[in-house]
DNA sequence: TTCATTTAGTTTACGTGTAAACCAATGTCA
DNA sequence: TGACATTGGTTTACACGTAAACTAAATGAA
């Protein structure tokens, strides 16, 4: 006799989650990206030079892990650093030869969303959608600051 | 103006389990245990003297990280490691005083699911689940080997 | 019985997530 | 102008996640 799993529906969504995640890395791997890099440059895809703080805002991601991550692309050739010209505390980021011929990638969301998605009808895939957004909303009300991205952004053109 | 993000239900997918995370882990923190400890404690909590293997296969834990986690749990008294009388290659793993005290804690998953689902109807809450386990099914049919957990377990009476 | 294979856990190497301390540049206000 | 707070990034310390190499014990077949 097997343990039964506890009811949790943070089990699963965290399953489902992990499980999307790994489907993303299949995409990826063969060009040894990781999916927080492919965040990174997805945001600079389509708008090169943002600074740290913009992407970070985009992608949810600390600024702790960000420095790191630039860090380590940054030696992997994936991206180069300059210090902002107007405030020189900020680090803007800029695209390389390397990855701007990864910008394929971009679209490979569309494709982990075709398999995710596949036997859903159109009104089953929106049910979800706002569904998760109202369980997300749910843990919002609870923890009041884990709203990655959820407020309103610093200006930039692109 | 700010960068759309890209419409990824793998992104709200990974935004809302971690945010299913941190809303579990404010329950969990005043008593000093991480999620991924209290998945372990609650197997044990069910049946104590589970070992590693039985404990990975439950939790969908590694071996490598789970083995680094009993080591760190161990230090921190919340658990005893055995080797198995018969075959001394497993690892039995035993409560502790600490963690027996911390039983109670088993209910985390009931108020964090409570929360999660607060204004679901029943029957929203059947069919996200049942919505979240086809995109997982989905996910498997694509990448064989992430099923944590979806065999039939080795027998253990408990 | 012996030797190759499998199995249970450990170890190592690496990438990423968190929080907290820190530094340097910028803003603010008396 | 000159102290002080704020802000953008970096660093450090820690906890996990993965994959791969490794050890010791058990298994199984000649």
């Amino acid at each position: 006799m097997q343990l039964p799993f506890l009811p949790s529906i943070g089990r699963l969504l965290n399953a489902t989650a992990r499980s999307a995640i790994n489907l993303a890395e299949t995409w990826l791997t063969p060009h040894d990206l990781s999916l927080p890099q492919w965040v990174i440059l997805s945001a600079l895809w389509q708008c090169d030079g943002m600074n740290a703080s913009e992407i970070g805002e985009y992608g949810g991601i600390k600024k702790a892990a960000l420095s790191r991550m630039l860090e380590r692309m940054e030696e992997r050739q994936l991206i180069r650093r300059e210090r902002g010209t107007t405030d020189k505390r900020e680090v803007t980021v800029w695209l390389t030869c390397k990855s701007r011929e990864l910008s394929h990638l971009i679209d490979m969301y569309e494709h982990v969303n075709n398999i995710l998605l596949e036997g859903f009808r159109p009104e089953e895939r929106d049910i979800l959608i706002s569904m998760l957004e109202r369980v997300r909303s749910n843990t919002l009300k609870s923890t009041p600051n884990n709203g990655s991205c959820t407020d309103s952004p610093t200006s930039r053109e692109c």
